[in-house]
DNA sequence: GTTCTCACA
DNA sequence: TGTGAGCA
């Protein structure tokens, strides 16, 4: 399928995907015309792209991680043993980020008690 | 009509 | 990431 096609069916934009590819996300191949030619696995990568990003992962991190998620899965299955040192620092990242959210909530919350 | 690359305030 | 230009 094109770039508009799957950009479609994935819920995001052509934009975002020439965006994925330029990040090293995906690869896909290109017809004689030079336009991009995604295959139905294009789309089950794209989900778990967007799943990495909704989880804040950098792209960067997507990168490494991608490889290690088996085609045929929703699941993000543990492939890649030496891979869960990256994913700890993730984990210690947004654990980090959510004190922080916590602490400026309770900034907040004294604030508007007066 | 659709996609491509490149550039931008 | 959006938007527009200028092509193919």
């Amino acid at each position: 399928m094109r770039i508009s096609e799957l950009a479609r069916q994935a819920g995001t934009t052509p934009r975002a995907l020439r965006y994925y590819e330029e990040q090293g996300l995906l690869r896909p191949a290109r017809l004689a015309s030079g336009y991009r030619h995604y295959d139905e696995q294009a789309l089950r990568t794209v989900r778990h792209i967007q799943l990495l990003l909704s989880a804040g992962l950098s792209t960067a991190a997507i990168a490494e991680i991608l490889p290690c998620i088996p085609d045929d899965t929703t699941v993000l299955a543990p492939t890649c043993p030496e891979l869960l040192d990256a994913l700890g620092e993730e984990h210690a990242r947004i654990t980090r980020a959510v004190e922080g959210l916590l602490a400026a909530r309770t900034i907040l919350e004294r604030l508007m008690r007066g």
